[in-house]
DNA sequence: AATCATTATTTTGTATACAATTTGGCACGG
DNA sequence: CCGTGCCAAATTGTATACAAAATAATGATT
């Protein structure tokens, strides 16, 4: 007595099937590791044989990765990577400061108490992986941390926006090596608003959040700046 | 002795001569305008001999549109335009505030002299306009004088994230039919920001322009609520 | 008569072919 | 020797044709 016709094989009835969706992921991706590098041009039949797909699907990619910033198309000219302008990422750390105040106060707000928890968990995780000097694995967890946070806002549209700004950011710092004296400082940092978010201080929290974004943006600008177009 | 090879035509080089960055532009409108109004399907070629273009150029469109959320794409079912979800609005606005706040410091430290003056000539149009109970020029104005102001923030990152959200915003106020006493309200909000703008106190301007937003939302979303799907 | 299965139609997804524009090279003239 | 104009190759933009999937429509079976 099978009272259900179809069975439910994953959570996410939603399957992204479509070539053009795969090559806006893979796309990204590419651009995200580096692999394309900014600048650089996209002739488009060389992608397509390389993601073994037609020109239909990888143009549509294109247009999609130009709307969220990380193609430039400049008609009868071709698709470049975007560039990394120093003055965007500052200008995106700028509304970034306030998007990390905003997840912060409400993360506090929403939160759920597994979450909190799940958080400190995490953080006990980062401060571990940066004594023990694990480069890529401290930047993935901290990464983590933040998207944790934003994700207890409870609030698609922050999550999204931050999200868009986040691939940016990060582009760029794989650009521009990390100062090796900031490390320590952010460390700092996280266990300062760690220490809010235990109060549950929401302004506070926020705040530091805000402050904390804003020293990571000077500390990734300064970074950012011998790397001078040749 | 022209120093010059090329004279400068425009101040903008960039012509946007392809059919589907039209289309983006048309179908956008179209929404915007309802004409397309939330949740209707979006038939391919229908709208292709409406726009007098292919399918190709339409369905690069329509990505496009799909990744600023305007559209829906469910894979092999169609498109639709992207409904008018209250909660979303709601949640964007909660980013909007923050926004609108960081807008304001901005625009009180980094406008130029003239561009305090020309806001000062557009609010009292705005005052005017709602004197004689002009409500589209009123609301134009509103607008207007808003995107200066994000325009003084001098930050295209900010711009263009205030710009997306400004358009959903946009479409569910032409929804819901705005509330009367809603009105008068804020136009006081206005001559209270104003002034805070005029004595350049950046903290307050910008706390000012986000307390009117929040009031703006709380206004927008419960002049939505009627509008309950059949 | 109602339900299920099967088929037909419509619509979307992809590939390919054609048109238009840009860019690099080359010859010609100054 | 340099600049200008024209031509050719390559690459993008668009249109159309074909394949796959979903929806509907139909008929058979109970």
């Amino acid at each position: 007595m099978d009272a259900l016709k179809t069975v439910k094989t994953t959570a996410r009835p939603i399957r992204r099937a479509t070539l053009h969706h795969s090559a806006v992921a893979e796309l990204r991706a590419m651009i995200l590791d580096g692999e394309l590098p900014p600048g650089v041009r996209v002739p488009e039949v060389q992608l397509c044989e390389q993601l073994g797909i037609s020109r239909t699907p990888l143009r549509e990619a294109l247009r999609v990765l130009s709307s969220e910033g990380l193609v430039e198309l400049r008609p009868h000219r071709g698709a470049i990577v975007a560039p990394v302008d120093p003055n965007e990422i500052a200008a995106i750390f700028e509304v970034m400061d306030a998007l990390e105040r905003l997840a912060g106060t409400l993360a506090c707000k929403n939160g759920l108490e597994a979450e909190f928890t799940k958080l400190d968990r995490m953080h006990d995780q980062l401060v571990a992986q940066h004594e023990a000097g694990e480069r890529a694995a401290y930047f993935l967890t901290n990464r983590q941390i933040h998207a944790q946070i934003v994700a207890m806002a409870r609030n698609p549209a922050l999550e999204a926006t931050y999200g868009g700004f986040a691939t940016k950011i990060l582009r760029a710092r794989s650009l521009a090596n990390y100062d090796a004296g900031r490390w320590q400082e952010s460390v700092d940092e996280h266990e300062v608003f760690m220490k809010a978010l235990r109060r549950r201080d929401a302004e506070e929290f926020g705040a530091l959040l805000a402050d904390h974004s804003r020293r990571t943006a000077v500390a990734v600008i300064q970074a950012l700046q011998p790397v001078r177009a040749p």
